[in-house]
DNA sequence: CAAAAATCTTAATCTTGTTCAAGAAAGGCG
DNA sequence: CGCCTTTCTTGAACAAGATTAAGATTTTTG
């Protein structure tokens, strides 16, 4: 069950085994299941979450009612709303399964000790952070460099599969369109 | 000229002064003119960039020629493409002044080196990208809830100094819209 | 397996913002 | 100070994508 995690840390940075015993008393494992919510808008959030295997996804409520994605997590990443756990506000999203989800939960209020005892986390959690931060420019580029059919069609060649795993409507919404819209995109083309 | 760097540092990490000077002698301080380019579309990005005071863009250029604006670093802000850096790739974005800045220079060749030997560095930089993060999801957040004139007037109403402070078609660019759109928008109201 | 819930499609109409094109202001420099 | 470059504005024609509404299909669950 930590395997994949320690996996994940490894091609980061390195362990002993002590730090390994210590990191894993720190966490929990959870299952959550298909629309199960891991937080819900209005709460403070309280944890990372690590992705074992399934799908988690973050989004809001938009004044007009309409749920709009800002991201989506699957094996191997994290995902958490920073700046609620950071400043202890009520966050603006949800959190919420898409599939069953094994995930572990590296608590806020139990991080600070154990980035003390195991500070080469600080390291790891650095690198990821650059990644994801370059990943959402990135999609910040691409939304303003493409318009929403080539987004589509971009996101369609560089993940196939995982277009194949979550809701055509869940997509879109991810993708910046109405469901409606990406309707069209497709009859106009396989 | 350090000093506001080490004020940065100070507010998410001690350093005792011993650290202190051995930061210091693994930066460079530079200033660059207005429109002095610090890294162009096709090089490899060689450092992360702290701005002490100024403005600095970062941009990429679209098939249609037009200029987009992906970020805006001014002063106490870090700015880089960990992209190109990180898997040392030649950049998609060109990092250009937009006002006279004075800025201190971290390279990626010794930066390694330097968190060796000031470990806590990586404390300080996953806490700050983790900021940029969320920033940058809540920019996304903003791309897909609210219209361009929203946009504009919530982005006026958070910075009013700033948008003083740079043309109207760079904002508009940030924000994602064309300059003529900006325009008219004024035109309707204050 | 049947009924209910969730998801996907189609088409007409409407909005937001783009594109072009041209001129008006403003700013910087010799 | 006057010219040249940069920036900003305006308006008409147009395009991308939203909205609404209805029906079709698929999936889930009792």
């Amino acid at each position: 069950m930590f395997t994949p995690l320690f996996n994940h840390l490894k091609k980061y940075i390195s362990l002993t085994t002590d730090e390994e015993e210590i990191i894993k008393s720190y966490l929990q494992v959870s299952t959550v299941a298909n629309k199960e919510y891991i937080l819900q808008q209005g709460q403070v959030c309280q944890a990372n979450y690590f992705i074992v295997n399934g799908c988690i996804r973050k989004y809001f409520t938009t004044e007009q009612g309409t749920e709009q994605i800002i991201q989506f997590a699957i094996d191997n990443w994290w995902i958490t709303d920073y700046t609620s756990m950071d400043f202890q506000q009520p966050s603006l999203y949800t959190i919420q399964a898409v599939e069953e989800s094994e995930i572990i939960i590296l608590k806020k209020s139990i991080e600070e000790e154990l980035f003390q005892r195991v500070p080469v986390l600080e390291r790891y959690f650095r690198i990821i952070l650059q990644r994801a931060f370059a990943a959402s420019l990135n999609r910040i580029h691409y939304i303003y460099s493409l318009s929403g059919e080539e987004r589509y069609r971009h996101f369609n060649n560089a993940f196939p599969d995982f277009v194949q795993r979550v809701p055509q409507y869940m997509l879109a919404s991810y993708l910046g369109f109405t469901p409606e819209f990406l309707s069209k995109i497709r009859a106009r083309k396989g």
